[in-house]
DNA sequence: GTCTATAAGATGATAGAC
DNA sequence: GTCTATCATCTTATAGAC
């Protein structure tokens, strides 16, 4: 997908479907017969970053076997991190509302509930459960990705902390168990 | 400053400078006496942005004083994940790089790093000193309002673990220092 | 300071030929 | 499926009258 490279210099909000057209060697009404508004190539590059998405966490997750809880979920976060340092326009399509006229559609929301179950599951195994515990993960993670991408975004002074914030979430959910 | 309004439903990076000269009763090229271009304008909104935030941060230490470190910082936080959904386009503009080929100019820069300045200050008092720490704390607060922001821009899911966080980082930042 | 008029160009989308 | 031509509209920005 073209669509990527050109969304990346004026962000996910600065994409022209004439250029994607362009980009692809196109002219701008052939492009209709794929998609059939430029909301549908939203929907289409939003499925798309699920799909990568799935795959590299897939590859993360083999990657961190055998490791314990806290460098598993240090390296996973330090890595998802990475995946949205590659993609500014895909980071804002994925994980924020920077369209917020735009909304995906059933299918393509249903792909990213997929992702965001099998994180879940991953999760669960290393005793992390319950939506408190789960909301604190995402709000963690994603905190580290924001600030990464807003203040340093091609550095990695927020990715560093990974794996001290992985201690931080792990060793407060086994106080609160005690 | 009309503009905020206007930047709510498409996104700060939908703004238009015809439409905000409108609001305010004008035709476009006078808006151009009180700003020069709209790079122009969004600067004077970023600045704005951390003016107001100055304003509101002040209350809520001041509210806080006398607090359990703990209470002090949970109630600050969520205070300002109100403040970022009380805008999305002010979030947008002051805390994301939603409009990546926009840059604030060094003095729209200063009033933010000043305002950034008196956090660490405040943040001195409770005991959370050093980079990383700040760093850590900024990804926190950052993360709950960017779940917040993205997945239930209107409730308060993440909201509610602001004391939750608060305690997870005073207890990490206490275990390190003993 | 504010206006009208306009430049110069981009945008999403459609009609209809081939 | 892809094209040219075009619609209707939007954009930032400037020139110059009042």
């Amino acid at each position: 997908m073209e669509a990527w490279k050109l969304a990346e210099e004026s962000g996910i909000a600065g994409l022209s479907f004439r250029e994607v057209a362009r980009a692809v060697g196109m002219q701008a009404p052939s492009l209709y017969t794929y998609f059939d508004s430029k909301d549908a190539l939203f929907d289409a590059m939003f499925a798309e970053g699920y799909v990568q998405l799935g795959e590299a966490v897939a590859d993360w997750v083999a990657e961190a076997e055998g490791q314990e809880p806290i460098e598993a979920i240090g390296s996973v976060v330090a890595k998802w991190i990475r995946f949205c340092q590659a993609s500014l326009a895909r980071y804002q399509i994925m994980f924020t509302r920077a369209l917020p006229s735009w909304q995906p559609s059933e299918e393509a929301y249903a792909v990213s509930v997929r992702e965001y179950e099998r994180m879940t599951v991953s999760l669960a195994d290393i005793g992390i459960v319950g939506q408190d515990n789960l909301d604190l993960y995402t709000a963690l993670a994603s905190g580290l990705a924001a600030q990464q991408m807003a203040n340093d975004p091609i550095g990695d002074r927020w990715v560093q902390l990974s794996i001290p914030a992985a201690r931080m979430l792990i060793d407060d959910i086994n106080r609160r168990n005690q």
